[in-house]
DNA sequence: AGTTTAACCTGGGTGC
DNA sequence: TGCACCCAGGTTAAAC
């Protein structure tokens, strides 16, 4: 589900609320969810100030009195606030009870999410090992064009392979390459430096403009409020099979790539 | 080493 | 109504 744009919407409505709070119980509906021990997973919580509420790559990252809460989302997961009176939705997966009364819930239909603790010097370990940002200033055409050397991927799935540069989902990989005029089944190694500075605007652009609309709600993701992202009657491709390109009109077409859906356009797309 | 696939799960939609 | 099948925003381990 929640790519940047949407993991980064979350991020921004959790941190006013909940950073300088207070947790007071924790509770581990859904052991699976959990990295490691459930129990351990609860004491390292329990009675803890939270501090800030970051992002990095797709996941969220809570300070947690010295350790760190670190939430991926998978495909269906949700982590919202909600006040003390709020009915608990189905799929509940952890409970966090706050001091104050509110509640921080984690929700998940599939299961494919995950929450885990660590200490900060793990998780900066982590951190560092993990690609570039996409809105870092890092992350330029001369970036691009280096790491993609050599590299006989297409594109598209090059372009989700979070070990290079995080962030970017089925969503938006379709999203940025149509904007860029690139084929997603163009070899990541054949791109042009003067591609590679197109896809990076691209990239940025598309991720942007999503963050401004908080997000792309197709059908599971909510923010930290329960609220829908407005990105979805933007996308130019994603789910518009056989529809026409809105630079050309030629029908969109989909194709599979790694098991994934792929969205573009045959004519303005080489 | 780089790349592709299959698996992890549930639910919603479609076609018979 | 039931059933088989396909599809879904992610990540990962195993298999090429």
């Amino acid at each position: 589900v929640p790519e940047l744009p949407e993991v980064e919407t979350i991020v921004r409505g959790l941190s006013p609320g909940l950073t300088g709070t207070r947790i007071g119980s924790v509770a581990v509906i859904r052991p699976d969810l959990v990295a490691g021990d459930a129990v351990a997973f609860t004491d390292a919580l329990s009675g803890r100030p939270v501090g800030a509420v970051t992002r990095r790559a797709k996941n969220i990252v809570i300070a947690v009195d010295g350790d760190v809460l670190v939430v991926n989302l998978g495909m269906t997961g949700r982590l919202m606030l909600s006040d003390a009176d709020a009915p608990l939705p189905s799929h509940l997966g952890v409970r966090f009870d706050l001091e104050d009364g509110r509640r921080l819930l984690y929700q998940d239909v599939r299961r494919f999410g995950r929450l885990e603790v660590m200490d900060r010097v793990a998780w900066q370990v982590r951190a560092d090992a993990m690609g570039v940002e996409p809105l870092s200033d890092a992350f330029d055409g001369s970036l691009l064009h280096r790491l993609t050397r050599g590299s006989r991927s297409p594109i598209k799935p090059w372009l989700m392979d979070q070990r290079r540069v995080v962030g970017v989902g089925n969503i938006y990989a379709s999203e940025a390459l149509h904007r860029a005029g690139i084929n997603p089944r163009r070899a990541a190694g054949s791109l042009s430096r003067q591609r590679a500075d197109r896809l990076v605007r691209a990239v940025r652009e598309v991720l942007s403009e999503a963050i401004e609309f908080r997000g792309t709600t197709l059908l599971d993701y909510r923010d930290a409020s329960g609220g829908r992202g407005g990105f979805a009657e933007r996308l130019r491709v994603y789910d518009r099979e056989g529809e026409p390109c809105r630079r050309c009109t030629h029908p969109l077409r989909r194709i599979v790539q790694g098991g994934r859906s792929t969205f573009y356009c045959t004519r303005c797309q080489r």
